[in-house]
DNA sequence: TAGCGTTACGCAAACGTTTTCGTGTGGAAA
DNA sequence: TTTCCACACGAAAACGTTTGCGTAACGCTA
């Protein structure tokens, strides 16, 4: 078992100096063409690499991307990955991946992980935990060292950095007046709890597009769930005979919940109740019937959220001191859910 | 902006020597306790954290497992790479995940990236268009330098070297069986073309099953599916007035496109037909009426993977040496689409 | 033949660590 | 006063690169 290939063995093998290894491998004019052709044959029957970790000290640079998610297994998360991934590769940066399953301590570790010579710049959705415990040093922490970061989607109105969200308030008034549009008066909202912050802005979207169609606003349509892994109970119990035309849910999981449990119910969907979710992911797709949803494009912001963290890390001065923050279009997908049939 | 505190700035700071404030945060007794307490007073003021990369080029390995896969956006490989991070941040491995999007060409790319000193060792799922190709050359390399690889799901049978698989074989026929059991006898499968290993090897499972039940098999009921992101189309037409009674899907989305188009055709399920897919995931949960299917364990997978690498990556010669292949136990998850009802 | 300019290469520093092997200082024993 | 031994610390090498600069050797001109 040979290990790798390094300048210095070559040099030995050639009898020449590290040096001239380098710089014959670089095509210097500095070597003769001879010695160049011999070292790159070489070379390549050795197939030699350079050493990136090396590399990385030198330039003090590592050339990748540290991504921090809530959650590894969820399919938003993952297509803005592929988003980020699409344009990281095209400008040569390697993206590395860590979740912090939700945990502030995990997102602190990973984070330290990364920072500590791993990655040059962040790409981080934060935890839940890290949203109720408002304790942010590990990012100021980061980016007080140097290192970029982008906030995106779960993000922190406290930080000054760049971020990359969508209109989560309009979105949801969007998935509103849909509802409304097509006929529905007596709609129910499934949410989270406030301090997740995309939770508290679709609710308010979605009162706010109440209160421009003149509909009081009613508490006992209003459902936070806590504990989204059992969620199927709160919900069921929720939506047990009440007066109600549509439901709204802020998450997909939510969405296809409810649909199940008014399936059991006896109801019909879109017939006796219209259903729209937020998140365009495969559930909503292929359930039967098929979910009308707000699209968050995730893909859309990962290439965004690559694109800021890019800019900075080649940037200028003048570009490193600004800061944006880029919102990205909700779309409304229309499918079987919300048939118009008033 | 402050750049990252380095020991030689501290040395400096405390004019002492680099190998002082080195040797007095790691509380060695050659360092008198007052300068010990003084360097580390100043370490923390000033948040210093050791540069892994430094650390990764003087101890020659970088603490970090690299992972591949062929998508970023699939439930399966995600829960995978759930049980890789659990054992591997237990034992202080960084993750680093990438996706080769199924083409060769990337997965090179990646492999070589991560080799060339960003990786200690890999977990692997090859690309469909290496399984085509047949070109294996960047596994090759990477292993004759030295550095371990674990296969996992669609792995290679000419590689020799540590593996965590499925037996496919043997899930699928207890897939067909199960439908046999319940008294299905025109059972047809849905699967892949036969150079995606898993899918070959599904296949053969349901022949195993027939055969065993002396039914014989029939051409006409057996369709391979080339493009997997227009299946709907083909597996309409295949369905079409089909004398079955039974659909066995060697994958979620298969099985549920399945459930579609028999719906549309006006099929109940599971009263005319039952249906089973492969691969536990949200879809078949949450699908109404819910897929049985042959759960792979994903995280599973991913633990015995992680565990199977470092124990190589930790372990003296005769470890080494000796290749596994670890075979993860199926299980049938009955659900609503195979009620018992003949 | 002395002086000069090329050519083709090597030296050494630097990136941030860890660790082995000195070494200067002081006090105590002889 | 000399010798010896802890004690507390520093120098340097090593990991694998890149690169600015120094310099032998050579051929040519004056």
């Amino acid at each position: 078992m040979k290990r790798k290939v390094t300048l210095k063995q070559i040099a030995k093998e050639l009898d020449v100096s590290i040096s001239t290894v380098s710089k014959a491998l670089k095509d210097s004019v500095e070597i003769s063409l001879d010695t160049r052709q011999k070292v790159k044959a070489f070379a390549k029957l050795y197939n030699y690499k350079p050493n990136n970790i090396a590399l990385s000290l030198k330039n003090r640079k590592t050339k990748t991307i540290g991504v921090i998610i809530p959650e590894i297994v969820h399919h938003f998360f993952t297509t803005v990955i592929g988003g980020v991934e699409k344009v990281a590769n095209e400008k040569g940066y390697n993206v590395i991946i860590c979740s912090s399953n939700n945990s502030f301590d995990k997102e602190v570790i990973n984070m330290e992980m990364l920072a500590s010579g791993s990655a040059d710049g962040f790409i981080l959705s934060v935890a839940k935990e890290t949203q109720l415990k408002k304790d942010y040093h590990h990012i100021e922490e980061t980016m007080s060292q140097g290192m970029p970061v982008v906030l995106f989607d779960r993000i922190i109105d406290e930080i000054v950095c760049d971020k990359v969200i969508i209109d989560d308030a309009k979105g949801a008034q969007t998935a509103t007046n849909h509802l409304l549009s097509i006929g529905c008066k007596k709609i129910a909202i499934l949410t989270t709890v406030d301090y997740i912050s995309v939770g508290k802005l679709r609710t308010n979207g979605y009162l706010r597009a109440l209160r421009a169609y003149d509909i009081p606003e009613k508490e006992e349509l209003i459902l936070k769930i806590e504990d989204i892994d059992n969620c199927e109970t709160e919900i069921s119990s929720f939506l047990k005979d009440k007066d109600i035309d549509a439901v709204f849910a802020v998450n997909e999981l939510f969405a296809v919940t409810a649909a199940k449990v008014l399936n059991s119910q006896g109801k019909r969907i879109p017939e006796d109740i219209a259903i729209i979710g937020f998140t365009d992911g495969i559930l909503s797709k292929h359930f039967i019937p098929s979910l009308t949803t707000i699209s968050q494009h995730g893909e859309d912001m990962g290439v965004r959220a690559a694109k800021l963290l890019i800019d900075k890390l080649e940037g200028d001065e003048a570009v490193t001191e600004e800061y944006r923050t880029v919102i990205i279009d909700t779309s409304l997908v229309q499918r079987q859910s919300t048939k118009k049939t008033k």
